[in-house]
DNA sequence: ACGATAATGATAATTCATTATCACATAAAC
DNA sequence: GTTTATGTGATAATGAATTATCATTATCGT
């Protein structure tokens, strides 16, 4: 990927864009917008690249696939709309997690989702 | 799955014994101790069928392949040793996260996964 | 113990996300 | 503008988990 391509170019400005972590088909539903046509492998070659140059991070949430969002956030959780599927950035964070584990145990990480309905679909539920 | 058989047995035990959640393969394991010879298809339509019948539940984990475990748990969290790749069950929860998520969503439950070094690995490290 | 039929074991088939292939299009170097 | 090699699109192939198939085994009502 050392070539400026307006696919490529349409791919990271979708990833940019959203404020959402995105599956690789929202990748390709939203990049297509801006370049017409283009397929998902192409999406899956560019994710590629963009993993291993770093601009792009993995978010893997509890039986999904994996989705895709710009580096540079911090710390940060998500919430998963039951509705409309959507998942969201959520900034803020419970904090200090090493006293739920046994002792003995050392806490690295963690990884919280929160799991409802979003404010859009509280307005306005799409059909089942 | 109406009539009992040594490896329907043996699946469940396995499933009610341990103390974390079990991959397919690992219940496989853990059930040919007491049945041996037993194939993971046999794992497979137990499962579905312990499944059915509300007798153990289905964690996913970020990244991970479906585990399972017993039900009538309350709820709890879970912790990834990342060393043995081991899962525990954590009993505490940080709870009342509704304050996280922006105004107007709703949460209805939240999964949150601990990942660190467990006691034994602390103790004593395994091979890399 | 017998017989009907459900469960098993071995393995083929399926599913679905991801990756490889290859002819063609198109950046970028000249 | 021409050249050259990379990127793309379409699709076949792959990989891995799960499910279906089917001959055989074993359960359980009789």
């Amino acid at each position: 990927m050392e070539r400026i391509t307006k696919q490529g170019t349409a791919i990271l400005n979708a990833i940019k864009t959203a404020e959402r972590p995105l599956l690789a088909q929202e990748i390709l539903d939203a990049a297509t917008a801006e370049a017409p046509g283009m397929g998902i492998a192409t999406v899956y070659r560019n994710i590629k690249s963009l993993l291993e140059n770093g601009l792009i991070g993995t978010v893997y949430l509890p039986g999904e696939n994996p989705r895709y969002e710009s580096s540079h956030h911090h710390h940060h959780h998500h919430f998963h709309c039951t509705l409309c599927d959507k998942v969201y950035d959520i900034h803020d964070c419970p904090g200090n997690l090493q006293e739920l584990a046994p002792d003995g145990f050392q806490v690295d990480r963690h990884e919280l989702t929160l799991y409802g309905t979003c404010g859009t679909c509280r307005l306005n539920p799409p059909p089942p």
